[in-house]
DNA sequence: CTTTTTACTGAATAAATATTCACTTATATT
DNA sequence: AATATAAGTGAATATTTATTCAGTAAAAAG
C-alpha cells in the first residue's frame, strides 16, 4: 500500500532542496536522502525525475489557487473583498516560501512543459476577473488587466522574497502598509 | 590570442540558452554547439563550468547597473531623476531579457556563492541613496526603504516579463502609464 | 499460519555530462 | 621563412547522475 505520508515526505525534500541548491543541482540521491529512503523507492512512487517534479509542481498550484482564494465572498464591497485576497495570497507565499520559489524556479527549467505552465498561468483567472469588477465599480484605473496584475503579483513576490532573506517578520502594521502601497498604485 | 569575440559568442549562447532550457539543461556540449565552436574550445576560456557561468554572471551585474544609472544627475530635481533611472532599468531588462531571466536563475543555481549574491544585492545601492533623498525632501512615503525597493523593482520585473511573453510592444505612452502606476504607489 | 502480493532497498548498470588531451591550425616572434 | 607559442578541435576518458533489478522485508489475502 503506497503511503501518502511518503509522497509528503519526496515533497517536502525536493522543497527543502530547491532553496539550498536550486532545480539544477538535485539529484534524485540527494532527494532520496533528504526524504530518509532508498533512492529506488523514489521510483516506487514516481516513473522518473521528470514525473516527479511535474506532480509536485501540479500540487503547489493547487494549493496556492485553494489558499488564495479562501473566504472570498463576491456580494461584499470590491476593496475589503480585493484585500483579503491579496492578504491570503501574500501570507501563502510567506509560510510556504520553498514552494513559491519552486514553483518560480520550474517555470524556466526544462522539466515543466508548456502546457503545464499555461495551466500555472490560469491561478491569475479570478485575479483577472476580480480586476474587472474593481474596473468597472470604477475603483481602480483603466489600464490593460495584464499590466495591473502584473504590477501587483511583482511587487508582492518581491516583497515576499524580501522578507524572507531579511528575515524580517511581517507585522499587521506592516502588511496593511505594504497593502496601503498597492492600493495606492491601482486606485482610480 | 584570446578572442574577445568569443567571450561575446559564449556568453551570447548561454544567454539564448537559459530562456529555452534554464540553466538546470544546459549543458556544455550545447553551450559550445550554439557558439559555433568545439567544446574543448570552452576550457581554453574558463576552467569549467562554474567559472563560466560566474563570469558571465558578473558581467551581467556590471552591464545592467552601468547603463541603468547612465546619464543620471543628482542635481535635477528628484521626480525627474527617479523616472529616468526608472526607465533606463525597464528598457534594460526588456532590451536584455535574456541577461534578465539569467540573473533571476543564477540567484538560487548551485552555481553562484554567497559572496557573489552579495555582491548583486548591491545593484540596488544607488536606488536606496535616491529613494533616501526622497524621503528627505518628503516627496515619497516614509517607509523602509527595503519596502520601496522591493515593491518597485518587483513590479517592474513582472511587467518585464509580461511584455516579453505577450509579446506586447511597450509604446511610450504605456511606458509613462506604468511609470504613474509606480509613481501613485510611492508619492508621499 | 501460509501464501501472495506489494513496498522497499541499495548496489549494479546505463545514460548523460563535464573535462582532458593528443593533435591540428592559426598567430606571433625571431 | 623558420620557429615558437597559443588557440582550436573533437574523440576519448572520467565523473556524475538517473534508472534498474535481484533480493529482502512488510503487509494483505486466503
Amino acid at each position: 500500500m503506497k503511503d501518502d505520508k511518503k509522497y509528503a515526505r519526496i515533497f517536502g525534500a525536493v522543497l527543502k532542496l530547491v532553496t539550498k541548491k536550486g532545480l539544477a543541482g538535485m539529484t534524485m540521491g540527494d532527494i532520496s536522502k533528504e526524504a530518509g529512503i532508498a533512492t529506488g523507492t523514489l521510483y516506487v512512487y514516481f516513473d522518473n525525475k521528470d514525473a516527479l517534479i511535474n506532480a509536485l509542481f501540479a500540487a503547489c498550484r493547487e494549493n496556492s489557487v485553494m489558499v488564495s482564494f479562501r473566504g472570498y465572498d463576491a456580494q461584499q464591497p470590491f476593496k475589503p473583498g480585493f484585500r483579503s485576497i491579496w492578504m491570503n495570497i501574500l501570507r501563502y507565499r510567506l509560510h510556504n516560501f520553498e514552494e513559491f520559489i519552486f514553483q518560480e524556479q520550474c517555470y524556466h527549467s526544462p522539466y515543466i512543459t508548456a502546457a503545464t505552465r499555461e495551466k500555472a498561468r490560469q491561478l491569475a483567472e479570478p485575479l483577472y476577473a476580480l480586476i474587472a469588477r474593481g474596473q468597472k465599480e470604477q475603483l481602480i484605473k483603466n489600464l490593460e488587466p495584464d499590466i495591473l496584475v502584473a504590477f501587483i503579483i511583482g511587487a508582492m513576490n518581491e516583497l515576499v522574497k524580501q522578507i524572507h532573506y531579511t528575515g524580517s517578520t511581517l507585522t499587521k502594521t506592516r502588511m496593511n502598509t505594504t497593502f496601503d502601497l498597492c492600493w495606492d498604485a491601482i486606485k482610480a
